[in-house]
DNA sequence: TCTGGGGTCCTAGGACCC
DNA sequence: TCTGGGGTCCTAGGACCC
């Protein structure tokens, strides 16, 4: 293994343009639909009935209407009459991620998934000599010819500059960053642009009187600590484009597993409350044991019609993968949470996980976590072969609410909020 | 007319220990 | 009659990413 000449690593960032939409237009066109939804004012979007009316995804004609991802439905409506609204199809999406990793492993071992439409590619030694942009241009292509969707793909030499670069103009462009550029292409924008910096960290640096990614990099990295303490360095940092991070073709372990959901109607009466906690505890788990992991932390979140949102958690003694004592960890959890509120939306994660290889248990209640176990691992079993409604809890039947909620999906590693 | 669901990381404050 | 200081662990909340 030799280093590039220059010691430089090349990274890649590639991002599927518009994804879940472009999605939905290539699937469409293969099965005969005259109509390419990416020409049109379209999004992917919930369904509004159950209160999952946001935009998930948007074509470039409906941006220019002004349309935000993550904006309600009937807001984008007003804003685009003729507004084509499609519902998700996750399974499709899993499916077209799958076939772009593939395909961009080709090109390097070392990929990096970031999420279902994002990848980091180490191609330092990959290029033998090949220029970069054009390598990059050469896989764009390949992806467009085969499987027929559109990316951005941003090169430089750190996969915070690859992602900023991969930002530019859009659809199915190749933008290098290198750090030589980033006077020129990245000081000039504004700090929103900034990766890490959101909704609350920007009006806060305009209040500094900071507000172009340049007068980021020349402040004082000494007051921007004073003002967001670790944090500050980061920024200090990005707004120069430094960053060494690896490119990690396993991605991390991970940290969490937690599934939550909002609800079709408010729910104000405990029974329906904890049987909503029930069905997120039963998917959760199971997910956990799928990936072969026991959890020492539970935590149990609610959310309340005026949208504030509260949690507890609490850290067992054991830790453990069993439906039956995560339930009830959760059930005590929920009950010093809730104060009567009507709610609309809960949460369940398990945190501090661990392998579940070192399962110890004391000899008093062995026999009876052997049972336990015993028991999830039928259950698991069978909804695997028949279908996740084939073995239901009593409680739910008749009481409208699923009982299984939340997805038990092909694990994707968790976006990182840092690179 | 209220805004999904999956994550990671950081921080403040309190409990507790020596 | 007055309670220092350092360290660790835990919890709740808040920021960010897609």
């Amino acid at each position: 293994m030799e280093a590039s000449p220059s010691g430089n690593r090349i990274i890649l960032h590639i991002d599927v343009n518009s994804a879940f939409l472009s999605w939905e237009a290539v699937y469409r066109l293969q099965h005969g639909s005259p109509i390419d939804l990416r020409e049109i004012p379209s999004v992917v979007g919930g369904d509004e009935e159950s209160r999952h009316g946001i935009v998930l995804a948007k074509s470039i004609p409906a941006k220019k209407y002004d349309i935000h991802t993550g904006e309600v439905l009937w807001q984008a409506r007003s804003k685009c009459p003729q507004l084509v609204v499609l519902p998700p199809d996750y399974s499709l999406y899993i499916q077209c991620s799958n076939a772009l990793m593939d395909l961009l492993s080709e090109y390097s071992p070392l990929i990096e998934r970031y999420s279902v439409d994002e990848c980091f590619l180490d191609v330092t030694q990959s290029l033998r000599g090949r220029d970069p942009f054009e390598y990059a241009q050469k896989i764009s292509r390949r992806v467009k010819k085969e499987l027929g969707f559109t990316v951005n793909i941003g090169v430089s030499t750190n996969k915070l500059l690859a992602k900023m670069a991969s930002e530019f103009e859009k659809p199915d462009k190749v933008h290098t960053l290198y750090p030589q550029e980033v006077p020129k292409k990245m000081w000039p924008l504004s700090v929103k642009e900034l990766f890490m910096v959101g909704r609350r960290t920007a009006p806060r640096l305009y209040r500094l009187n900071i507000f172009s990614i340049g007068q980021l990099a020349h402040t004082d990295p000494h007051f921007l600590t004073a003002h967001f303490k670790s944090f500050g360095k980061v920024l200090w940092q990005y707004a120069h484009g430094f960053d060494d991070s690896p490119v990690n073709p396993y991605g991390s372990e991970a940290k969490g597993i937690g599934n939550s959901t909002t609800t079709p109607f408010d729910v104000d009466n405990e029974k329906e409350a904890l049987l909503y906690v029930l069905s997120l505890v039963e998917t959760a788990s199971a997910r956990l044991r799928q990936a072969r992991l026991l959890a020492r932390v539970v935590s149990v979140s609610i959310r309340k019609t005026d949208l504030s949102f509260f949690s507890h958690q609490r850290r067992l003694l054991t830790p453990t993968d069993n439906t039956e004592s995560l339930y009830k960890v959760a059930q005590s959890l929920f009950q010093e949470l809730w104060d009567g509120d009507p709610l609309r939306h809960f949460g369940v994660a398990f945190s501090s996980l661990c392998n579940d290889q070192f399962y110890q248990t004391s000899l008093f209640d062995e026999a009876r976590l052997v049972r336990k176990k015993a028991l999830d691992s039928s259950i698991d079993a069978i909804r695997l072969h028949f279908g996740s409604t084939s073995v239901v809890r009593g409680s739910f039947i008749h009481s409208g609410i699923p009982p299984l909620t939340g997805g038990v999906r092909e694990d994707f590693p968790g976006m990182r909020s840092l690179l």
